[in-house]
DNA sequence: ATACAATCTACAGCTACTGTAGAAGCAAGC
DNA sequence: GCTTGCTTCTACAGTAGCTGTAGATTGTAT
């Protein structure tokens, strides 16, 4: 394959990041388009597939999933649908996020107390175990 | 099952928040004992397994795996045994989440962005898909 | 007696990949 | 032409932690 403008599976991943495997599998469940082949049977791929695959995995980066990406694809192959429906995708993403963010803090707060209660000593009084055993840290603050 | 000491699965459930399906699943996969059974075959649980499944669920609540949550089982079930180990333990298991908290952070200024740069208009002047399309915010920013 | 709830086993499905086996194709060196 | 070694092919199993389903029993209330 010395064209440049046709690339192997593997100089796909190798340009965008992906392992061969994920770029298969993307293709078996529809974000990637089914490929030309080679008489041999090979997948050939050009500059656009590597734009597609790039979107998706900058897109996966960020956190958003596959069918949220399908979605933003589905917006761009249609460029004169309205955007709104892309920018929705994103606050709500965003939201997600932000509520992640806070569900860990808290979940951080009550480990700092948890971490710290314990450094050595007999299992049976472990105030690590005692603190996960007891509805106290989860109840009472 | 009127004796208050003998627990059906479902009561196990209801009593810990938990699935029945989930409590099997647990079963299976040796986080629980397997229980005695009723000459029917049906699972008898005691107070015991109710403190045991608490502590699972509240392990899983704080974000543990279940890998951890056996570790901390095992210490807890030998209170000889140096505490250290759990100690340990719930000192990784914060600094993942820490890790996850920046992650997510990084990720959070990165989609405040791309979420308020667009309101409407054509998906082919789409400031969302074009932030992530674009190497720009990845790599310039 | 009948209806309905709870339980049983066994297995498929979810997310988003990743890894593996076994076969075939391809390029370079000798 | 042959061998070596890399890439690619298909197809499937495995990861985490459950959840849901099917079809068969069992238990309980009316």
């Amino acid at each position: 394959m010395s064209d440049p403008a046709r690339l192997a599976i593997g100089d796909l991943a190798r340009q965008t990041g992906t392992k061969v495997n994920t770029v298969r599998f993307y293709e078996d469940i529809g974000l990637l388009p089914c490929p030309m082949r080679t008489a041999s049977g090979r997948r050939i791929y050009n500059a656009a597939d590597v734009r597609r695959l790039s979107f998706i995995r900058h897109g996966r980066t960020l956190g958003f999933s596959v069918d949220e990406i399908r979605s933003l694809l589905a917006l761009s192959d249609q460029p004169e649908r309205d955007c709104g429906e892309a920018a929705a995708i994103a606050r709500q993403h965003l939201r997600d996020i932000e509520e992640r963010i806070a569900r860990l803090q808290t979940l951080r707060s009550a480990l700092v107390g948890v971490a710290a209660s314990c450094d050595g000593g007999r299992a049976a009084d472990c105030r690590v175990i005692e603190a996960i055993a007891g509805v106290a840290l989860l109840n009472n603050e």
